[in-house]
DNA sequence: GTCTTAATAG
DNA sequence: CTATTAAGAC
């Protein structure tokens, strides 16, 4: 173990069926602690044997049948172990675990719902329910962000123009609507995450994390979206470095429609 | 083109899902022609182009969606293609077509029922439809014995006591129910036809040419059953020789529970 | 487009 | 156990 901590944050659009890719990305990027989303598998099915045989014998999971699922694997300790329920949302979008990296660290693996495709509360069900989950996170992050914390996962939301590839165009687009948009923007700033990626990529620069299946938008017309975050709470923020995006994984075979996203903790 | 022409008869259990287990098959038999079942595709969908690159320029389909379906490639021109439906089922279970190899030879590539897993015409409608598919052959074969023919393909009834693991403890198993293995006997001895193979390995040497995937019986119990037949008739069977089974097919990454038979066909 | 589950078939 | 389809989710 060096001297700093290497993160990884992926939707991995369920583990089972990419568990090579799996293995392709801590080959690549070596990471000591992954947070998963959309592990798409209940604890008991989970690939534990893969993962110990792997090296990440610590592991936090919170997965319920085909659909949601978070998970923490990590090669160092996880102590702790905790399952928030945010916005009164009870479906495997939360896990988190403490690690001991310069002092106790807390490691929040997050999955904000999708929220459907009309962006109408009205009409639709599930967007009212992803408002209603950072709506949550705005009680919920309160207390997180008193910690020495970092909350990285697929946010589903793309908070600033240059997170999508049209900001016109995706306006009234579920991930980039206002109403999403500020609602995160103002949990972030209210409470004093650091948005690290952002910190260190600031805009105008593109960043994009996703990429959608339907249409052939990857590599081409890149039409991507910056959906997945890592924020750092203020004391811990000074901390993270090498912040990186791993556009590759977009192109490997079978490739989730996400890609990991990275960054060090010095201890 | 040598002096024989060699013909294959493989369920293959999907044929989308098995298209590379088809070229292993290829490049080990180097069949001239080969008589598919339960291709699980209708023809709209039918790997046509990879079958041509592999020098199956003839074709002749009778596929209709996830169920059933039969066909013949073959590297020799093929005329008159024909579907039969036999005993009034209409499920894609035959297609045949004619060669020129010392003449006409009607080559009929035929599925018969599995007939589910009771062996009761009361409560099963599937066997019901097994025996009533069966007698069909009765009519049908009757002019289909009086061209130089071979009907080849998955009849899912092993008829004789070694061409199933245990006689006795089969009895009352579908595929080897008396029900069904005198019926199919009487079609073939009042009609002539001759079981090729086991005119070549004669009772009571065990022949298979499957293996259940339930249970882990192959190889080491080796609890198999000889489903697939070839047949002759009495005017070409003199010209049929060096029949095989490819058992190790059985082996091969993600195998059909079948494998493929062969024989070869002199000028 | 790419997964999941469930039902259905073999 | 290994396929298929269909629905639903993302």
């Amino acid at each position: 173990m060096s001297d700093t901590l290497t993160i990884v944050t992926w939707n991995i659009n369920s583990i089972r069926a990419r568990i090579d890719l799996f293995g392709m990305m801590t080959k690549k990027l070596r990471p000591d602690v992954v947070l998963l989303q959309e592990t798409r598998v209940t604890d008991g099915s989970f690939p534990l044997k893969t993962m110990h045989r792997r090296g990440f014998k610590h592991t936090a999971l919170n997965g319920r049948g085909g659909h949601h699922g978070v998970a923490i694997l990590s090669k160092v300790p996880l102590d702790d172990v905790r399952i928030d329920i945010i916005g009164g949302i009870d479906q495997s979008r939360h896990v988190s675990a403490v690690v001991d990296w310069g002092g106790p660290a807390r490691l929040h693996s997050l999955y904000v719902p999708s929220g459907g495709d009309e962006p109408d509360v009205e009409t639709n069900e599930k967007f009212r329910q992803k408002l209603e989950f950072v709506d949550g996170m705005l009680e919920w992050g309160q207390s997180a962000v008193g910690e020495r914390a970092i909350v990285a996962g697929d946010f589903n939301i793309a908070p600033y123009p240059s997170d999508v590839w049209s900001h016109r165009q995706l306006l009234d687009v579920i991930s980039h609507t206002p109403a999403e948009t500020d609602r995160l923007e103002n949990v972030r700033a209210s409470q004093g995450w650091v948005d690290v990626v952002r910190r260190d990529r600031p805009e105008p620069q593109e960043v994009y994390t996703w990429w959608s299946y339907r249409n052939k938008t990857w590599p081409g017309s890149n039409r991507g979206r910056r959906l997945d975050h890592i924020w750092a709470s203020p004391s811990l923020a000074d901390s993270v470095r090498e912040i990186d995006v791993l556009r590759e994984a977009r192109g490997w075979e079978k490739a989730s429609d996400h890609v990991p996203v990275v960054a060090r903790i010095e201890r």
